[in-house]
DNA sequence: TTTGTTGTCAACCCCTTGGTTGAATACCCT
DNA sequence: AGGGTATTCAACCAAGGGGTTGACAACAAA
């Protein structure tokens, strides 16, 4: 999994990881004040910090003994990107299928009886 | 990883499981057709599409022998939800924290030195 | 220089994941 | 019924992920 775009999904996948995002944005935090909430290990911690920052999602910088750990929300934006193209393109192919049905029964089948249509639903 | 959540960030943290669902925007696809221009086997296909589908991202229903692979952009909306919340949320922390410096020096700490700023700096 | 704090590195364990191959299922066609 | 097509199930394997513990590194404070 050489790419950031998977290294970036990945790491989100993990609830401990998307909780530390989601802290961070507050502020930034050492890496024993991350640790504290959760019932792992320091070491475990430091693992999850790992990947976030070989994902590209977090930095962590020097200062004396700590290693305050920052957030990266740039990063965000290379998964929206994605996501967006495709959901785009996604609801382009409905309207195209909306208008490629329409064109077929008042242009080749004018008999067919016009099918309703729902919008923008979800789930 | 039991909530969907994770489920979906897993399964788009593959490069053929994204291309999959990148194809599927297109328009639905039979398994074979989905694996024709990998150079895995076609099980191997058929599990990324349990990936997908347990993530609720595709759906398959049954044609016959085929089993047409459906893409549902919907869940698209759960990762950007997710994500735009704590983005915003970081950007917010930075004006916050411009106006609490700005308040600092001028109202709790008149005689400090006032600190130079940057503001709105990516990366 | 010793002690304490903060964090990482290394080795290990167990479970999951992505891949394989071979057999089974489900359906169409004759 | 029997053969072909499309797809999944089952068993297996190698690699990676998340967890652990113990030792080490970097720095502050004494």
């Amino acid at each position: 999994m050489t790419d950031q775009l998977s290294r970036v999904f990945a790491a989100l996948a993990d609830p401990t990881r998307r909780d530390i995002v989601a802290r961070l944005t507050e502020t930034d935090h050492t890496v024993n004040d991350l640790a504290a909430p959760y019932d792992v290990s320091l070491q475990a911690v430091s693992k999850h910090l790992k990947v976030l920052e070989d994902a590209g999602l977090v930095t962590r910088t020097r200062e004396a003994q700590r290693r305050p750990v920052h957030l990266e929300a740039e990063v965000f934006d290379l998964m929206t990107k994605w996501i967006e193209r495709y959901r785009r393109q996604a609801e382009e192919r409905f309207s195209r299928l909306d208008a490629v049905l329409a064109r077929m029964q008042d242009d080749d089948k004018p008999h067919t009886s016009p099918t309703t249509q729902q919008e923008g639903t979800a789930s």
